[in-house]
RNA sequence: GGGCCUAUAGCUCAGUUGGUUAGAGCGUCCGCCUGAUAAGCGGGAGGUCAGUGGUUCAACUCCACUUAGGCCCA
């Protein structure tokens, strides 16, 4: 690592002989940060906090990578924190933490984009334009975003965010493909890409399947037709009809059988009021989806309506000019079939059967030997020889409902909401709809997959067994190519004449069979071109698909590094990731085809840990959409609020796994509760410590000589904050360490330390008290150690304060990032200390409430406190923080009493339940009660002999040690006041003496603020002239004048009664007593 | 329809293996402090722990159901 150098920004810096520079209120966070900025950039600490790492010890991260074109949000700033929190915790332990940033540039949102700038609508408009032309200008438009930057190097930047974007994985690149082909070869080889007709969800405007979790990702609410389908029975007497649900009145013209449930109850009925003739049959369990009062007249089980006919809906199919199927196969069609996957839950019982858009009704109809129609065009237009040919087909829906309807076969027409999955990149309605297409049969190493998903640490912990678990289990195969442009081309190429296949698994295949030219271009057109001859002497050709983009981002670990090709050891060495982090959205997404990829490729995970981090909503929990117009702009809020506020505040508010609500309120309060809280500290530190020319050295060990109980006591609280920090740290987990940092310097550090211990900081050297220059050395020595201590835990979470801060105080490198993480000093840690401070503060607190009740304020000394302790042991530990409390509530004396030995203590039992419940059982409510009214006398033999017979509902109990709890309940005669096991009584006389010490203490309050008021400097000495009719006042100012001097810097106190004419005198008030003072600054 | 998550003070959140006065911050009301001062501190009020039922001597905590919200899958 670097030696010290010069110091690290001295960001408010204006005078360079001050050793700790002063604080400028002025600036902004946002100024401050930009300054930090400047600093790292012109030392570059990001390059050197990973090169000066260069040694064994790496801790590999994987980025995601976003959309080329995708825009910055506020989400991102989420995310992006919890990685680089992480990755800049494991640089300040000696890791080598290498971050790649990526750019995914293939597929449909690059298309997309390209589709509106030319102003197409259709697939068809690209092939006509020329797909040379299209690709090229994909490629530009993603080489222009990376370029000109659509906010992403800017966020990054502004939010402190380490991640290199001087050189980025691009998936587009040459390299990248080679290396995704080398993947994909891997799978043919094993035999596991195969070709399927499937149905598959179908993008109709992309013209392209789409993968299962690309659909997870577009599914949203919509509203679609519910119609109940007349469908009447052939060869019966009666008028009957089979009556079917459907949500998708389109599929109807592709209508080929009805589907029932083997072992269900069907019923046929008649309406009892209407028409008598008619009758219908369906599920008897779903009777109520009828209108009117019915009346069974049959009941049949489904097996035993297999093979009735019915007559179909429409003749389109018979029909039909020009058939795209098999007319005779229509001869086995319209009927009842049986198969157990129809449900009861919803419908009718009866489910109209379409096999090419279904994938139920397919797995049907091939057993059933019915015909598989497609009544769709690939563009989603219907193409079946009708009225409704040429129409978009959900727009066919209402049309076909009116036909419908005017045939008399329309029972019922309504409308539901309900989840309908869409393109979750140009919003159209899927289908589902038989396509060939190319899978991968992840289904084949399924187990592998449950297995080392075992092996991964998910936080949260549930993720692991719920959502990815889940999905692991109900794997499908991995829908893989598409029939579109902008993408890596699958490289498979078949034989035309003997169908044998060749995947390439590098470009260097082509190399040895074909001329492979500089401007080499793995993309369509130009790789179509290729062909090679096969071994029957056959033209082999590339099937023309693309593949799924998520296959690139799943395929980043070995590709960012043009592995296997180049780069071996680097990848060997950085696989499988230590630490990936990426939104709950990602599991069907980047988390899935991360594992599934490369746990068939290398046998293993490919990330050992992942923070899943949840949706931010607005600060109403709604979600954030362009729409609403609630979209928080990151840049504002960190203009606002700075960086280091945001993040902090994105990690403490709640657990990163927990939607939050983003309260810019909330940031506000941080904002100044936080960094503000321990602005204020290190200005309090700087102020003095420069007026006192001190120069930390060493560490606060060295003083420990001089260390006084609380300075003992911050050192263990902040050493224990050290090992949680730590602990918490090294579990992933980021919300308790930033809270536990914040308590501490808000409450421990600032509130208490400090505020305890400002006297130290201020008095002169030479004490009158006798205490020594060591101590406030000591003071010194103790607060810096804290604040250097937390700039550096606080510094991955708060990157640009932390160092700021620690350049303020001199750090020894030029970045707090180039230093390490605090370890703990388990030396300095003293739970009992911590624990008596705690009974300090609270036996504080109680003081204050009382006098707060008597209506006694602070400033007036009182003679003593009286604290009942259950044995000498306490009153040993009390004891030695009984100095903090006798002046944070100003009380001469802190007595102690053995609350076994006072009469005028009242004890107060409380039953153990823990121990008691477990014990006795049912009589535990009894004995309960029974030791709330447990007299004096019983507590106090209980208390001498450890044990204690008493009767409750005629059992006899026998209480041991452990049983009960006692504590003081009332002090007879004092102002009494407890909380939780602590009582505290307060005795409020107020003698001449202790008033008059309040007075002069009024006085020194009110001297000081005139110096304050007069511009004095704080170490400026002065004279005091004071003159007053009353007699008490100038008697107590004559008694406590030592005090006086001490506390107000006075070389002289002149009551005299003489005015200094040429002084501005001021009257204040003590104890309703007018009082005249004039202060004289000396030379 | 299925799975997972969530529900605690007006708001944002804690709450250990079930154990007896359910906590914090903000807000609000009252007060204090004034050598960290365009700061700081304390105290009070405020909760049928979403609802119902169950297990248990004992439930915010465990179970079931219901309601509301979120996410995911059909």
């Amino acid at each position: 690592m670097s030696a010290k150098q010069d110091r690290s920004p001295r960001a408010d810096s204006t005078d360079q002989n001050v050793m700790y520079p002063e604080l400028r209120t002025s600036v902004s966070p946002d100024e401050r940060e930009h300054l930090v900025l400047e600093s790292w950039k012109q030392k570059h600490i990001f390059r050197r906090s990973v090169d000066e790492r260069a040694g064994e010890r790496t801790f590999s991260f994987y980025e995601g990578p976003p959309t080329v074109n995708g825009t910055p949000g506020i989400h991102h700033v989420f995310s992006r924190t919890i990685k680089d929190a992480i990755c800049r915790y494991k640089t300040m332990c000696g890791f080598r933490v290498e971050r790649k940033a990526g750019w995914d540039t293939h597929g449909l949102p690059v298309e997309i984009a390209i589709e509106k700038e030319l102003g197409f609508k259709h697939k068809r408009e690209i092939e006509e334009y020329g797909v040379a032309k299209f690709n090229e200008k994909c490629r530009e438009l993603v080489y222009s975003n990376i370029g000109r930057d659509l906010g992403w190097r800017e966020l990054t930047e502004r939010m402190g965010y380490w991640v290199n974007m001087d050189d980025p994985y691009i998936t587009c690149t040459n390299d990248y493909v080679e290396s995704v082909w080398w993947a994909l070869k891997q799978f043919h080889d094993k035999g596991l890409i195969y070709k399927g007709f499937k149905i598959q969800p179908y993008c109709p405007r992309c013209e392209t399947a789409l993968s299962s979790h690309e659909v997870s990702l577009g599914y949203d609410t919509a509203k679609d037709p519910s119609v109940f389908v007349k469908f009447k029975r052939r060869n019966v007497p009666q008028e009957e009809y089979f009556l079917a649900w459907t949500t998708t009145p389109w599929t109807l013209l592709a209508n080929i059988a009805l589907a029932v449930h083997p072992d269900v109850d069907y019923v046929t009925v008649v309406n009892t009021r209407k028409d008598k003739s008619e009758r219908l049959v369906l599920a008897e369990a779903l009777l109520n989806k009828l209108e009117g009062e019915v009346e069974i007249v049959g009941r049949k089980k489904g097996r035993e309506l297999e093979g009735e006919r019915y007559e179909p809906l429409f003749d389109y199919l018979r029909t039909a000019a020009s058939p795209k199927f098999d007319k005779a196969a229509l001869e086995h069609a319209w009927r009842i079939v049986a198969d157990s996957y129809v449900s009861t839950e919803d419908g009718t019982g009866i489910v109209h059967q379409a096999p090419a858009f279904g994938e139920d009704d397919y797995r049907v109809a091939r057993r059933e030997g019915l015909p598989v129609i497609l009544t769709v065009a690939g563009n989603g237009e219907i193409n079946l020889d009708s009225p409704y040919k040429g129409t978009f087909f959900k727009d066919a829906d209402p049309d076909i409902m009116t036909e419908l309807k005017q045939k008399g076969l329309l029972y019922r027409r309504e409308t539901i909401e309900h989840t309908y999955p869409f393109c979750w990149r140009c919003d159209s309605p899927l289908l589902y709809y038989a396509r060939d297409s190319w899978y991968i049969r992840v289904t084949e190493y399924k187990q592998a997959l449950i297995d080392e998903n075992q092996k991964i640490n998910w936080q949260p912990p549930e993720i692991r067994n719920g959502r990815f678990g889940n999905w692991l289990e109900e794997l499908k195969d991995w829908g893989l190519s598409r029939e579109r442009f902008w993408g890596t081309p699958l490289p498979i190429w078949i034989c035309e004449s003997c169908e044998q296949q060749k995947c390439v698994g590098g470009f260097s295949e082509f190399k040895s069979a074909h001329q492979v030219h500089d401007q080499f271009d793995p993309h369509k057109p130009q790789v179509d071109e290729i062909t090679f001859t096969c071994s029957c002497g056959g033209t082999m050709k590339r099937t023309p698909e693309v593949i799924d983009v998520w296959f690139d981002s799943g395929s980043m670990p070995f590709a960012q590094r043009h592995y296997p090709f180049e780069n071996k050891d680097v990848f060997e060495q950085s696989y499988p990731a230590d630490y990936i982090n990426e939104g709950i959205d990602q599991t069907r997404g980047w988390f899935y085809t991360l594992h599934a990829i490369n746990t068939f490729l290398f046998g293993q995970r490919s990330f050992k840990n992942v923070i899943v981090n949840d949706m931010l909503l607005d600060k109403h929990g709604q979600k954030m959409s362009k729409s609403r117009g609630n979209v928080v702009n990151p840049f504002d809020v960190m203009t606002q609020f700075g960086a280091d506020a945001t993040r902090w505040y994105l990690l403490s508010a709640a657990v990163p796994w927990k939607p939050r609500a983003f309260n810019e309120d909330d940031l506000a309060e941080l904002e100044r509760k936080l960094f503000g809280t321990l602005t204020n500290t290190y200005g309090f530190f700087a102020l003095y410590a420069n007026i006192d020319r001190y120069v930390h050295h060493g560490d606060a060990g060295d003083h420990r000589a001089g260390h006084t109980e609380i300075d003992r006591w911050i050192l263990s609280k902040l050493n224990s904050l050290v090992r949680q920090c730590r602990a918490d740290l090294e579990s992933y987990e980021l919300t308790r360490p930033a809270r536990a940092i914040q308590e501490f310097i808000i409450e421990e550090l600032s509130n208490w330390y400090i505020r305890r211990n400002r006297r130290r900081f201020w008095k002169s050297e030479k004490s009158t008290n006798g205490a020594s220059v060591s101590d406030k050395q000591a003071a010194y020595a103790t607060l810096y150690e804290c604040l250097l201590t937390v700039s550096k835990l606080m510094a991955p979470i708060a990157p640009f304060f932390s160092d700021w801060l620690y350049g303020a105080l001199g750090g020894p490198f030029e970045s707090i990032h180039l230093d390490a993480y605090p370890d703990a000093d388990e030396s300095l840690i003293d739970e009992a200390l911590e624990q008596r401070m705690e009974a300090a503060q609270i036996a504080s607190s109680l003081v204050r409430q009382m006098r707060e009740r008597a209506r006694i304020r602070v400033r007036q000394p009182l003679s003593r406190i009286l604290i009942p302790v259950a044995n000498r042991h306490e009153i040993a530990e009390l004891r030695k923080v009984e100095e903090v409390i006798r002046e944070e509530v100003n009380v001469k004396r802190v007595e102690y009493v053995e609350s076994g030995d006072s009469d005028v203590i009242k004890l107060k039992a409380k039953a153990n339940f823990k121990a008691l419940g477990a014990r006795l059982g049912k009589a535990m409510k009894t004995v309960a009660s029974r030791v709330q009214k447990l007299s004096q006398a019983e507590i106090r033999e209980y208390q001498s002999t450890g044990s204690l017979h008493i009767e409750a509902e005629g059992e006899d109990v026998r209480l041991e040690r452990g049983d009960l709890e006692i504590f003081a309940e009332d002090v007879e005669g004092w102002l009494v006041s407890s909380e939780g096991r602590m009582t505290v009584a307060l005795d409020t006389a107020i003698t001449p003496e202790l008033k008059s010490e309040g007075m002069a203490r009024e006085f020194v309050n009110r001297v000081q603020n005139l110096r304050k008021d007069s511009g004095f400097d704080v170490t400026d000495r002065i004279r005091i002239f004071v003159q007053s009719a009353s007699r008490d006042v100038l008697d107590a100012i004559d008694v406590h004048r030592n005090l006086i001097r001490e506390e107000t810097l006075a070389t002289e106190i002149l009551s005299d009664g003489k005015i200094e004419h040429d002084l501005p005198a001021s009257k204040v008030e003590i104890l309703e007593q007018d009082v005249t003072i004039q202060l004289l600054r000396m030379g």
